[in-house]
DNA sequence: GGCCAATTGAAAAGACTTTTCATTTGGAGC
DNA sequence: GCTCCAAATGAAAAGTCTTTTCAATTGGCC
């Protein structure tokens, strides 16, 4: 995945591994603020700014979702599944992957009967994991 | 649905009055921002304060959505369709209400694979309506 | 090893949202 | 209708979060 980013012609500094680290270590949403300071563990260096801006490089590559709960808007969890979408659990914050699939048959019906032409979708399901029931 | 707010034992006041009908003549999602400039044209001493409060209020009651977009997350669009989602164009703006139907399976699905207990969704669509394409 | 465009981060600026609190007001009860 | 009070309001202040700026640093091609 590191690799991806040189792939695509960005540059691999110290910063973006340990945001990366970040988001793979954890297994849920994470603000970046708390980016930041799980980061600054990795990378002492790290700044705020620098965050903000590696969050968005990664979510544009497709390695990092946004998350968007009661909480707030402005959470991001690793992508691990190309694709795919997320299920949340409201207690511990965890987030689980899982394909996107079974989505197309209602976008395709939805879009006949509205005329649009539907080029994206949002799909995040929430509430309590095995662990917090 | 200005009786809605009877019902649950909110009052019925000019601001949240001039609120509702800026979100039900305009088929767009719009910024508070937006709603202010357009709700001050039907009761010209709204304030921001009671924008910001009255569109929180509106969706706790499910009269009004959220709409997630690349522009930002805090957008608003009248709820036309109960328990409904909403597919949105990217150019104009305009939002359009669908069922929530044919979700069940894919959530039962996940639910089961996952262990998870589903308790809410939210699901998005965007693209271009026939106007705009 | 040198070079240069890409990257970084501290500080400043900016944008947006919430809190505070004194004033106003809807509507229940008479 | 009138009174009354809790709910509602809004201007200003405070607070939070995000982006811009710009000089300094650095990854990686040569």
């Amino acid at each position: 995945m590191a690799k991806g980013l040189r792939t695509h012609g960005y540059k691999l500094t110290a910063q973006r591994l340990a945001v990366l680290q970040v988001l793979r270590e954890g297994n849920e949403h994470l603000t970046p603020a708390e980016v930041l300071d799980r980061g600054r563990k990795i990378y002492s260096r790290l700044g705020m700014t620098t965050v903000y801006r590696t969050l968005e490089l990664l979510r544009k590559l497709g390695f990092v979702r946004r998350v968007h709960g009661a909480e707030g808007c402005r959470a991001y969890a690793e992508a691990r599944e190309r694709d795919g979408h997320h299920l949340v659990c409201q207690a511990c914050r965890r987030v689980v992957d899982f394909p996107c699939s079974g989505l197309n048959e209602l976008i395709e019906h939805t879009a006949r009967r509205t005329g649009f032409a539907v080029e994206s979708h949002l799909l995040e399901l929430a509430g309590l994991c095995p662990a917090c029931q």
